[in-house]
DNA sequence: GGAATTCGGACTGTTTCAGTCCTGTTTAGG
DNA sequence: CCTAAACAGGACTGAAACAGTCCGAATTCC
């Protein structure tokens, strides 16, 4: 299983929380408490997201999150690589020309195809299409992903 | 970065190597050698690499290694799941139907969206496309790589 | 029967990850 | 101007996964 980490996981959540309420902003505890997740892995989250631009912050007394884009002009390769940094897997890739082996390394080139395909794909999906039409609940879904557990009580 | 572990990785080069040279085969200690990777981890890799079923082992003074089929009919998607477990990024896939909010969870499917690129992809890439005309040395490779190093002695 | 080799698993140190906490900075509002 | 609410940044800790090691048993060739 070549997993994503549970950070990127929170982030995600978080922001479809916010993109499903495009009309107002939250702070931390707020969205902690709506999406069922604990508050200072939320807030370490967000600041993150800040940082990568992904996010506009407001400070102060009536502060709060909300998204620096309209949701459909965010892809999944910007929230990915904000999160979990550039989008490959494996590392002699992003570093060009680095590899004095290059000539005899077919494996390389290779390597870039994976990592194009996958790039592809994330950057075809837009972070409204992976939100759900408002009202419905996410904090839930995060169980579910909850690191292998798939202990649906199967009453 | 979405990284695959160490084992894995040295998995590909070991596979790559045994590609390179289809009409002989190789014991532990000489792969370590010629890859120069430390001969634990090759053997206990190597043994990981027969129970999935990719390498056909033999036994006794002069056993050895060697691929359990042609290189051109061994795709990435082999070796990827049988080092590091079924191809997916997270785990809200794999267990189908277990999530019971499916119906307003537009983010399940694109996942699988995903998924399905990232498994294409590397469908079709076979070992014997991974690996390099023989000769040259695989071994250096490996340092290339070493947890994001790039220390690469560029004079 | 002895030597070489794979097989299976237990074990340990290190790194990364998840999560917490604290201190400072900014802003709204009285 | 002062206070309270909220974000910003980073240090810190415990737990889990990973990388790597080692040993005893089973198998096979000579």
């Amino acid at each position: 299983m070549i997993r994503i980490t549970k950070q990127t996981d929170y982030g995600i959540v978080l922001l479809t929380h916010l993109a499903a309420h495009p009309e107002r902003t939250f702070n931390a505890p707020e969205l902690a408490a709506e999406a069922g997740l604990p508050l200072p892995m939320v807030s370490k989250t967000l600041k993150l997201l800040t940082r990568e631009g992904l996010l506009a912050s407001h400070r102060g007394v009536r502060g709060g999150y909300g998204l620096a884009q309209p949701a459909e002009e965010i892809t999944m390769t910007q929230v990915i690589s904000a999160l979990e940094g550039p989008i490959a897997i494996t590392e002699c890739i992003d570093v060009s020309g680095e590899c004095s082996h290059e000539r005899v390394c077919p494996t390389r080139n290779n390597w870039q195809r994976i990592n194009h395909a996958l790039k592809e794909a994330l950057d075809q999906i837009s972070l409204a299409e992976m939100t759900p039409p408002s009202g419905a609940d996410l904090g839930a879904r995060l169980v579910q992903l909850g690191r292998g557990t798939a202990a649906a009580p199967a009453a």
